[in-house]
DNA sequence: ACATTAAGTGATT
DNA sequence: AATCACTTAATGT
């Protein structure tokens, strides 16, 4: 039995699914940066999250990205459960923020295990309402927050979902996540700093406000 | 030493 | 807050 699968689902789950879950889902292991699922492409698996973290993005016509949320270990993404129960293509980008261990499950065994097991049931039910929570909670960052409040809090999240305060990254990769400029970034990461609520660094951002 | 990439700045809309 | 044009700084070869 995997490790990671005990340690971050065993509490979530009987033995008997746990077992199933290890011997049917496929281990994978993606690289940071690695892209695991496009939009269009048809979702044939549903991944659970061992160790890591991915961001999820949606992107308009012009091809410009806009970060909608982060997923970590325990995590699964909510997208899978509303599109392959109509074998629906992916509405999302999906991309490991960090190196990803992840259990890819088939869309037949997850439906399969809705009705057999009500732990699934629950995690799955769960699982979508915190993506959806999440999503709204992006929408008010949105609609509400200033840009250089939103920029604080996605290196928050960014420092969060890594485990370190250390975020790796330069300001053009932030104003794509965020749907803006790298001029803009740098501005405001600079007042930030003055703030003393981060320390820049060349591709290093040390966040001190957590 | 030179080229490339990241980050800083002032002006304009 | 976005864009342009340009400078400066850090890093790789």
């Amino acid at each position: 039995m995997n490790v990671e699968l005990q340690q971050h689902y065993g509490y979530l789950f009987e033995p008997e699914l746990l077992q199933e879950i290890d011997s049917i889902g496929v281990y994978r292991k993606i690289r940071q940066g690695e892209q695991l699922m496009d939009i269009g492409e048809p979702i044939t698996h549903m991944p659970l999250l061992l160790t890591g973290a991915i961001k999820i993005l949606r992107e308009d016509e012009k091809g410009d990205e806009l970060l909608l949320y982060f997923l970590e270990k325990g995590d699964s993404c909510a997208m899978t459960f509303s599109c392959c129960m109509g074998k629906k293509k992916s509405e999302i980008r999906a991309v490991a923020e960090s190196d990803v261990e992840l259990l890819m499950i088939p869309v037949e065994k997850m439906q399969l295990w809705m009705g057999q097991y009500t732990t699934w049931q629950h995690y799955i039910l769960d699982s979508y309402h915190t993506r959806m929570m999440e999503l709204l909670e992006t929408v008010d960052t949105l609609a509400f927050m200033k840009m250089d409040e939103r920029l604080l809090k996605h290196l928050q999240d960014k420092a969060k979902v890594n485990h370190d305060d250390m975020v790796q990254t330069t300001h053009q990769e932030i104003a794509l996540d965020m749907h803006t400029s790298r001029v803009v970034v740098s501005r405001l990461l600079k007042k930030l700093e003055n703030e003393g609520k981060i320390q820049m660094y060349r591709n290093q951002i040390r966040v001190v406000a957590l």
